[in-house]
DNA sequence: TCGATGATAATGTATAGACATTATTGCGAC
DNA sequence: GTCGCAATAATGTCTATACATTATCATCGA
């Protein structure tokens, strides 16, 4: 027996998170919610409110109530926008592609990625004033984003990129500390054996798998900060 | 002009981060706060559910609300209890003291930790099945937590021990990669160079600095693990 | 003594209505 | 046209009330 305004909770987030609603779209106006769920202002407020508090919708008096653009998940980790940051740093970006082709899943675990489909493997060096910063080696499942496959990546980062063309997306990352070896090496143009701060990330949407990414900083030029607390949102 | 139940939910959550309202202890019931506030009981009532989805308190039928104990923060890196984690993997967990001593405050940076008192400066190993693990560096701010001078930390690791003496706290954590060397690298008994992730913490509670702890973990035994997205909680 | 049972005190959900606030929209004056 | 202002449509807050739910507590009986 969940209560309604949990009902009314589920699913709209249901609907934002299929991408039935996309995001920017406008919600009904709560009077209509009111009849679609045949109860009074408060419950429908109250379900909208718990929403916006998590940040899927973002209701603003007299225009109405839209789905949020997918933040920066989570104020802490994820996905950072590495263009972005790198430029709010005052160093000049860039992104220079490695590889790029399409490929069938090889193992168990880029099988549950790809889901039917194939795989579009991307790797690049992401530079900050012209040094190698990060090397990144991306899998994105076409099943999921078939539009990447008419993306050459030459140098607009398959992150960003994503971003703005997947709405809404889980993600799990795992962080590790590593020694650069072989080609990652070479390409961030160290010594094997350099510390690198190893990122890893799967992201879904919904049940299906979008993107694996794996990449390796050199620890010496970036680190990760994140800011907890009670107050914190 | 904030809204009534926004200040609710500002003083309460104030005195449970002062300590003035402990963990586990009881809060008013609404009828009290009802007449404290003198509005409605909804208001008291919406107030308190915000409050409760932040996890702060725990509302109980015919038992009343109560301060929630801190829990590990925001479900993502924050404090690892290593203790735990390592009695979770199935390997035994061990402590080891390298130097324990009160000293003055040194930089700029430890007097803003310090605050007026001194420092409780402890560093150690963190042992999983007698292997090192993380080496450990920090400081406790003795103004913040005069209790802590009274502890040995011979075997206790003063990570566990703080959760459970400092009630709720804010954090920054900062990550990063590094080669450990010197006293690090002889702690964990590698080489030189070896890819370790750095974790760097400060706690605060409200404006007075708590701990500041810095982790080098061995890149090759230990990773981090966060899971986001907008189910998650 | 101990266990079942029912009363009760607390939160949980919901309603209907009132008034406040605010950004948009459209209209009128210039 | 465009600038400003007023009407208005939407959300924001709050009240007073009702009934539901549930864990606790006290009482009663074996």
């Amino acid at each position: 027996m969940t209560s309604l305004h949990a009902r009314i909770v589920g699913e709209i987030e249901a609907d934002i998170l299929s991408g039935a609603l996309a995001a920017g779209a406008r919600l009904p106006v709560e009077q209509e919610l009111m009849l679609r769920y045949d109860c009074s202002r408060m419950t429908v407020s109250k379900a909208l409110g718990e929403l916006a508090r998590r940040g899927l919708i973002d209701r603003r008096k007299r225009a109405g109530t839209f789905v949020q653009r997918p933040r920066v998940h989570s104020v802490v980790l994820d996905i950072p926008d590495l263009a972005q940051e790198v430029a709010a740093r005052g160093q000049a970006y860039a992104y220079r592609l490695v590889e790029r082709r399409i490929r069938p899943p090889r193992d168990a675990a880029e099988r549950a990625l790809a889901g039917a489909g194939a795989l579009l493997q991307i790797d690049g060096v992401h530079l900050a004033d012209g040094l190698p910063l990060a090397a990144e080696q991306r899998l994105v499942s076409l099943a999921s984003v078939p539009e990447a496959a008419d993306e050459t990546f030459d140098h607009v980062a398959p992150g960003g990129w994503l971003l703005h063309h997947v709405p809404w997306t889980e993600a799990e990352t795992r962080i590790a500390a590593a020694g650069a070896e072989g080609a990652v090496a070479a390409q961030l143009r160290v010594a094997a054996g350099t510390a690198c701060l190893v990122i890893e990330r799967t992201t879904w949407r919904g049940d299906a798998g979008v993107t694996f990414v794996r990449q390796h900083f050199l620890g010496a030029h970036y680190d990760l900060v994140a800011r907890f607390g009670p107050g914190a949102r």
